[in-house]
DNA sequence: ACCTGAACACCGTTCAAGT
DNA sequence: ACCTGAACACCGTTCAAGT
């Protein structure tokens, strides 16, 4: 994973990201250091001040384009609500713990942090988006900071659609009063 | 907020956890450094380590005495389930924000970065339990770190009751059936 | 335009030495 | 028993100098 294009040359922003990714992927925020991405890339420690103007700049952008795929990603699963909400709830939920655990460094630079970043595209910002949202970020952090091991009969996924279900149905019961 | 009782022999230990308690309300965890401690504790860099393995060691303190705290005043607000569940899960909820408002040093510690702690006293950890504890995390993380923000209309505190009470209706709906 | 080398301040950590 | 002072490795950051 060391060497990707070029160092000398070519695309060391991106390979400095690649490298950011790998990191925070192995040893969460603590192990991102701008030294050991620049090494990881071939380059001197100077050299990635030519591209980010410093180490929350890089986590900056790291979390900047987790946004960007995060949100991709969900409104894929989501599909407009198709085939039906419930459905499309579930694809959602399921989409929101598969990208933590495939992208452990975007999700670490994203929520590892306090940013301040616009939130992720939410447009109309419904309600219960925002309680779902929560509650899948509850159940992501938890699972990834171990504090749901001890409960073995807790299945994360289960868990979070199960919750969920249970807003849905009460927001469909509101709008209905 | 300095010179607390003693540093060339009273409580330094103490002192030090103030201290700690004091940065990481102020600046996050990325801002809690041990000479920085030390430094506030009035001692020099080297005298933590007489009471403290390590930096880290300094962190999982706060985070057990945040557990710690956090579970007995979430049992307080819980109250046996009195008068009722629901006013009583609503209690829950509240006592939840409210500790990460006002012990934002403790919250950062026990959930800043991924800790290998048993879960909180969770005892018989029924399924609704995890779930509302999920569902707080998630909107105490996203409110600490901004992200509500640009939804003003939401108030933190009211969306995770209503979802609270979504999880509670169909945790009772699904007793039933 | 992009990168290296040298430099400075700062933090984690260790250890011999002081009281 | 508890703390200081000096020391070393390491990281963030800057800047003059190389190609």
């Amino acid at each position: 994973m060391q060497n990707k294009r070029g160092y000398h040359h070519g695309s060391l922003k991106q390979a400095l990201i690649d490298a950011a990714l790998e990191i925070l992927a192995e040893g969460g925020p603590a192990a991102l250091t701008l030294t050991e991405a620049a090494r990881r890339a071939g380059v001197s420690p100077a050299a990635p001040y030519r591209h980010f103007s410093g180490r929350d700049a890089l986590i900056s952008e790291l979390a900047r384009r987790g946004f960007e795929t995060f949100g991709a990603r969900i409104e894929t699963a989501w599909d407009e609500g198709r085939p039906d909400a419930k459905s499309a709830m579930r694809a959602m939920c399921a989409a929101y713990l598969k990208f933590a655990q495939d992208e452990p460094g975007l999700y670490a630079a994203m929520f590892g942090q306090a940013q301040t970043l616009a939130d992720p595209g939410a447009g109309g910002a419904r309600y219960a988006a925002l309680q779902i949202w929560s509650l899948a970020h509850g159940v992501a952090m938890l699972t990834i900071s171990g504090h749901f091991d001890p409960v073995k009969s807790a299945d994360p996924a289960l868990l979070l659609d199960s919750a969920a279900q249970g807003v849905m149905e009460r927001a469909a019961a509101r709008a209905k009063a």
